[in-house]
DNA sequence: GATAAGTCGTTACAATTGAAACTATTCATA
DNA sequence: TATGAATAGTTTCAATTGTAACGACTTATC
């Protein structure tokens, strides 16, 4: 019997849950999300898509509401009753464009605009605890780690 | 003008949602699990939660409601509907403990075990085609890394 | 310039999920 | 052994989300 057998390789051809990377990432971005989405609630009244929308508004004003769906990676629906909502706070203006009266062009408000810039750090600062944790070469590997595995993650999605 | 001023840090005091990590691990999440979702669906008519307690009675046989929730990570109430569907279906059996009457033990029935054996390595080649895109090296390390945010997201989301 | 096909955004309806209340049982304590 | 608190699991109701259909408008084609 050999003495220097290999070690087992982490994906084995037996399912178990806990080694199983697409449960694992489910449950630590649940446990993420829930967090985050607990305080912007909290202390704001504001939803995940909600919030997305005002992130993607703070950077680029007056995208249509097809062009924050795809920078959030949102379907339509969900941004048009984000926007709704937003809007019936007065968080948001829409005005439409004047060469193409189906594209709403949408920006966020005074008001809109001095949620984000309370909401923003709140956020920085959950992402910065949670990497706390990680030295900054591991940091750099995660984010090249999520990166290659999103890729991968798309072209799978495609084919199947 | 310093010619080597540093380059921007990764992580810095304005939010870009395409490096937000949370943001990043939500869309990569979603993107994985629907895929699997998907396949499951397609294939055996199985949704992830009705999944996720196969997966884990048939590792862990005999397992009491709670205790499938305590390992899957789903709540009491998401347990329960997806056990009797999967009861309805006849993939599970269920008794109760003769000393306690309150706790059931599940099982995987004979045809139970039959949809597990099939759908197990399907769950798997995902895995394997996902993290195709990395090396050896690069397993470990996402491996450590998702474990490491792991317990810090519970660290913080028990503090919040 | 009429018609068909496509796009933007909303609405309506169904399915999923979450939170709270509930039943049945057990446990702790007096 | 009676009573209050706790636990296992289900049910109910409300909120969230997904899918499909729709109305308004624009673009392409004839």
């Amino acid at each position: 019997m050999p003495h220097n057998r290999k070690r087992q390789p982490r994906t084995n051809d037996r399912l178990h849950l806990d080694r199983f990377i697409p449960y694992r990432l489910s449950v630590l971005t649940n446990t993420v999300s829930m967090s985050i989405a607990r305080a912007y609630e909290r202390e704001f009244g504001l939803s995940i898509p909600e919030w997305r929308v005002m992130a993607v508004l703070a950077r680029y004003p007056d995208l249509s509401a097809i062009e924050v769906a795809e920078r959030t990676a949102m379907d339509k629906v969900a941004v048009s009753r984000a926007v709704s909502t937003l809007l019936s706070h007065g968080r948001l203006t829409r005005s439409y464009d004047e060469t193409d009266k189906r594209r709403s062009i949408l920006r966020l408000s005074q008001s809109g605009l001095a949620v984000y810039k309370k909401v923003a750090p709140l956020a920085l600062r959950y992402e910065r605890k949670l990497l706390n944790a990680l030295s900054a070469a591991d940091r750099r590997a995660l984010d090249q780690l999520v990166s290659a595995l999103m890729e991968r993650a798309r072209r799978i999605a495609a084919q199947w």
